[in-house]
DNA sequence: TCCTTTCTAGGACAAACGTCCTAATTTTGA
DNA sequence: TCAAAATTAGGACGTTTGTCCTAGAAAGGA
């Protein structure tokens, strides 16, 4: 099956030129796998279903992502790239204008992780990442990005916490917030809504804030 | 395709009256089912995989388990029956002899929940849960009664809160938990370890089941 | 013992999958 | 306008999948 240094494949890419069609074309794809992948998970995933939905033959699809995997990594990429701006607008300036930064912070977590785009894309990155090397260290990348805007966000507020604590405290939002996509983004009754968990994830968080690290 | 009410087909599974050695062979099945599904993940979890680590033919699975969803939800109900033993020791009597019972309670659930059984695992159920309303539902039990039986165990400890506010505070756990999965359990470097994590956990637990609810 | 029930193997089938190949069609720059 | 490059459709292939069918082997009770 393997036969390589046959003829020169079109695996690069980014190197070729391409017409402004062609580039539309490639983006509409990836938004498209993105909903399908959200939508009906990597075990449903197919190059065909992809194809299908974005109104394009099975052919084409290959000419712009030759093979599964590079679709994969591209959507990878690309689903990291779409919460940018949100961080940006979210973590960006030093004055917010807030009366409480670190309590907008996690309540706007902790309600973003719930919503069916974000825990349905998650869920499936977290199992896509157990068997995907590229996908593993795409994932930790964000999440120690995120992290560290995270904590430059919140260190005016609290400088006598290190650089070190105030990511440990970052990493601890983070934690919670992909735990409430885990356990609370799931339709079905509760004896606890998720609403309930926002103010005892803020009020945690504001007291390892406030109290530096006992270890 | 669907031809109903011809023959008695074999969906009655425990009806049947069977041998002792068709009993081993199906929780056989369903012990190897639950190592590939960790292992694999549900996006490589085939009949033929099952059957072959099983060490027998695919016609024989088909006979226990007819169709692949009867499967799968057999092996839901197997796992979640896999961790009784070991939360009633972990939650069982009253007094378990320790010191501090919460912060016991949280290290066990946090360093459990990275392992590579529990994480590779849970990550499956989830997007199982997303497609699968019987998974989903599981799920959703299975959380729910091991919150109870946190908050049962916490509530001699904290006389002053309420049932609701301990199950508030069980959930949390549960949270944190599930979070460490999702962001610890994957091999690569991090800025912060989870190790890390544990004390963080534990002190935000405490504070909380020490002051009550502020809402 | 022997007969009924349970268990098991092997093969068959259609459908869906990833991938590849080729030939048209469209777009762009000279 | 026109040739070259990029884009598209359509079909083909070998493999894998879930499911079904049949016939034989093993196990238990009479």
């Amino acid at each position: 099956m393997a036969k390589h240094t046959e003829t020169k494949r079109k695996t690069d890419k980014s190197s070729r030129r391409r017409y402004a069609t062609g580039e539309a074309s490639r983006e509409h794809i990836l938004e498209v796998a993105r909903r399908v992948l959200t939508r009906d998970g990597y075990h449903a995933f197919t190059t065909r279903r992809v194809a299908e939905e974005s109104g394009m033959s099975v052919g084409n699809l290959t000419y712009y992502f030759p093979n599964k995997s590079s679709l994969v990594e591209a959507v990878m990429e690309a689903v990291f790239k779409r919460y940018e701006p949100r961080y940006t607008e979210l973590l960006g300036g030093g004055d917010s204008g807030s009366e409480d930064p670190a309590a907008d912070l996690v309540a706007w977590f902790l309600r973003d992780a719930v919503t069916d785009d974000t825990a349905g894309l998650f869920m499936e990155l977290w199992v896509m990442a157990k068997h995907n090397r590229f996908g593993s260290e795409a994932l930790s990348r964000f999440y120690d990005t995120g992290v560290r805007r995270v904590a430059k966000t919140l260190a005016p507020e609290y400088p006598d916490l290190s650089d070190h604590d105030l990511e440990r405290i970052a990493y601890f939002i983070l934690t919670v917030t992909e735990g409430s996509t885990a356990v609370f983004a799931r339709h079905g009754d509760r004896s606890v809504e998720h609403e309930e968990i926002i103010p005892l994830a803020i009020e945690a968080v504001k007291v390892l804030l406030h109290r530096g690290t006992s270890s």
